[in-house]
DNA sequence: GATATTTGTTTAAACGATTAAACAAACCTA
DNA sequence: TAGGTTTGTTTAATCGTTTAAACAAATATC
C-alpha cells in the first residue's frame, strides 16, 4: 500500500532538491553532476521503483505522447487491425493510444473530439463519418495535427490523408473478372455518400463500361441500419431472379460476409452460378467452400504511413500529404469461370 | 492558429480571479457568486471555446479518468468486441480507455504495465498472459485498482476477476452432443497452461466420461505459434484418419475457424460425417454451409460487470469479487446428427 | 451604533515535474 | 590576493487547474 514515489521523496530521503534529482534521471548535465551524488540518486530511485508520472511531464512540457483513434468501430475487422498497426507505430516511438469508436454518428465523433482535445492528445487519427468536415477546421484553429485514414475528402484538399485507391482497385476487380469470362457484374454496395465508396462505385461503373461493354450495370445499395433479414432477401433477390449476372462484386467486408452466407444458404454455387469478388479480408473466406478473390488492403503500410505523416506533423513540420496506397488483389477460385 | 484558452484567459479579460472562473465553470458555489458575474463567465467561456485542460485537472486531483486496458491483440474479434463493450461502458462514466496489446507475451505486458502506471490510469482491466502472476502483486502494492477478465488464476484468489464458466460450457457442449446422438467428441484446443483453457479440457473430460463412457476421449492441442498449414495437417490427420469419432469440439474461436476451413476444403460434410460445436462467435460461421452450433460468451454482460466492479474498486471499496456468468449454447445443425 | 453575519471575491499554496538563473565553494591564474 | 573560471547544487517560477482560507464590503441583529 505504498504511496506512488515522487521526485520529492527521493530529494527529501537524499537531502538534496528535486532538481538535482530531475537532472540526473534525465542525464542532462551529465558533465557537471558530481558522479557518486548522481549514483546514490539513481539508486534510490531504482529501489523505491520510482516511475515518472507522466501526467505532470505532460502539463509541464506540453506533450502527452498520446494519439487519439476515432475509427468507426473498433469491433470490426477492419477498423480494429489498423488500430492495432497503429498502436505498434506508435509505440515505436514511445506515443500511447486512446480509442474511441465514433459509429459513422456525427454526435458521438464530435463529443470524441472533444474529449481527446481536453485530453491535450498530441495528434488525432481519424477515419471521420459523413458530415463531419467542420471538424477539420475545428481542429486547424487548435493547431492539432491530424490525419484522415480510409477516407478523403475532395472538398478539403488541405487535409492530410492516407487512404487507398479506390477508384483503381474497382476497376481492376472488374477487368480480372471480364478476363475470367465474366460479362455482367453487379455491385452490392453500402448506400454511403463517403468518397471512398463512391469512388468504388465510379471505378466499377468505369470498369463495366470498359471490359464488359456495360453502360448501365446493376447497382444495389444497402442502406447501412437495415435488418439482416432485410440484407437476405435483396441480395436473395438480386441473385435468384436476374440470370443476366453472372458474378457480384461485394464493396466491404461486411456485405461480403452478409453475401456469401446468403449465397452458402441458398446453395447458389461459386463461382458455377455466380462469381464473386470482395472488397477487403475476413476471416470468414478461409471458411466458404470455394476459395474467395478478394481486395486486399496494404493495412501494415496504411498504419505505418499514418503514423509517421502525424509525427511529422507533430514535430512542427507543414504539410500538405495525401498517401495513396495500392490494393492488392488476392485471387482464389470464386472469381475464376472454368474452375 | 489561436492559442488554446485557459481559465487565466477568461479570468484576464474580465479582470476577475481564475478562482471564480474556476468555481463557476465547475458550479461550485451556485449561491454564492453574482449571478451577473456568473453568466459573463460563462459567456465568454463560451465564445472562446474553452475546453479545460484535463492534464492540469488530473494532476491537480490525482484522477484521470482513464482505464487502461491490456488484452491479447485487439484485431482478435473476441478482444475488439470486449474492448469496445469496455469502451461504451466506460464512457458512461465519463471514462476513457487507452489500450494496449500483449500478444500473450510477459515483457511486453509488463512494458504495458508500466506506461500506464507513469500515466497515472485510474485503474486497469486486464487479460494477462500466462506467467505475469506477479503483476497483481505490482499493482496491488501500488494501490491501482485492477480487475482480471476472461482469465482466472487459482493461486490468486484474491484478484478480482470476471469470466465464464468455462467448465461448465465444455461439459453442457458434450451434454448436447451426446443427446444428439454423438458417441464419441474430440477435442481441438490451444496448448496452454491457462486456467480458463485448462478448465474447456477439464468439462470436456468429464462430459465425455459421463454422457459418452469415454474415460479417454481424443485431444488434439494445437501450440500457439504453428504455422497453418501445420494446424490443417493435424486436424485434417484427426479427421481422415479416425473413423471412430464422430464430433468435434474446438474450444476457441481462432481453432473453430481452422478446423472449419479444413473440413470445407476437403469436403468432409457437417453433420453428416463430423458434428461440430465450437466456443465463441466469429463472423465467419456465417458463410459455413451448415449453421455453427456454439458457446456463446455474454460479452456486453462481461464488459458491464467488470467496468462496474473496477469503479467499485476504484472508489475505495475493497472488494474480492469473482464474478462467473454463464455462456449460451447456440444450436445451429453443425451438431444435430439427424438433419 | 457596535457587532455579527452574509455575500462576493481574491490570495496563495498545491499537484509533480522542468529549467533558467542564481549561488556558493573550490580551483585556477597572473 | 583579487578576479575569473569551473564545479556542483539550489532557488524559484512555471504548466493549468483546484480549493482552503482570508478578506472586504454590504447587510442584518440587538
Amino acid at each position: 500500500m505504498r504511496k506512488k514515489t515522487s521526485m520529492k521523496d527521493i530529494a527529501a530521503q537524499l537531502g538534496v532538491s528535486t532538481a538535482l534529482v530531475s537532472y540526473v534521471l534525465n542525464d542532462k548535465y551529465p558533465d557537471r553532476i558530481n558522479a557518486h551524488t548522481a549514483q546514490k540518486i539513481r539508486d534510490l530511485a531504482a529501489e523505491l521503483q520510482y516511475q515518472p508520472n507522466q501526467i505532470a511531464k505532460s502539463l509541464k512540457n506540453a506533450k502527452t505522447f498520446t494519439i487519439g483513434l476515432i475509427i468507426a468501430d473498433i469491433s470490426n475487422l477492419f477498423y480494429s487491425s489498423i488500430a492495432r498497426v497503429i498502436e505498434d507505430e506508435a509505440k515505436l516511438h514511445q506515443y500511447n493510444v486512446i480509442f474511441g469508436s465514433a459509429d459513422e454518428n456525427l454526435t458521438k465523433f464530435e463529443e470524441l473530439l472533444k474529449v481527446f482535445v481536453s485530453r491535450q492528445v498530441d495528434g488525432i487519427i481519424l477515419a471521420s463519418p459523413e458530415g463531419s468536415e467542420s471538424c477539420f477546421q475545428f481542429l486547424t484553429e487548435r493547431n492539432i495535427p491530424f490525419v484522415v485514414i480510409d477516407r478523403f475528402y475532395p472538398n478539403h484538399k488541405d487535409v492530410n490523408a492516407v487512404f487507398i485507391d479506390n477508384y483503381k482497385a474497382s476497376f481492376e476487380a472488374i477487368e480480372h473478372l471480364s478476363q475470367q469470362g465474366f460479362k455482367n457484374t453487379a455491385l452490392v454496395t453500402l448506400a454511403s455518400k463517403l468518397h471512398h465508396l463512391q469512388l468504388r462505385t465510379k471505378g466499377f461503373e468505369d470498369g463495366a463500361k470498359q471490359f464488359q461493354n456495360n453502360i448501365c450495370p446493376t447497382i444495389l445499395e444497402i442502406p447501412e441500419d437495415i435488418l439482416s433479414e432485410e440484407v437476405e432477401k435483396r441480395i436473395l433477390q438480386l441473385l435468384k431472379n436476374r440470370n443476366d449476372i453472372d458474378s457480384v462484386y461485394f464493396t466491404t467486408n461486411k456485405i461480403a460476409i452478409e453475401g456469401l452466407a446468403v449465397l452458402a444458404k441458398y446453395k447458389i454455387a461459386v463461382p458455377h452460378d455466380v462469381g464473386v469478388i470482395c472488397f477487403d479480408e475476413a476471416d470468414a473466406y478461409k471458411i466458404f467452400n470455394t476459395s474467395i478473390t478478394y481486395i486486399k488492403q496494404p493495412l501494415r503500410q496504411i498504419g505505418h504511413e499514418v503514423v509517421e505523416l502525424l509525427m511529422s506533423l507533430m514535430n512542427g513540420n507543414k504539410l500538405n500529404k495525401h498517401i495513396m496506397l495500392d490494393t492488392t488483389l488476392v485471387e482464389g477460385n470464386s472469381s475464376k469461370m472454368f474452375c
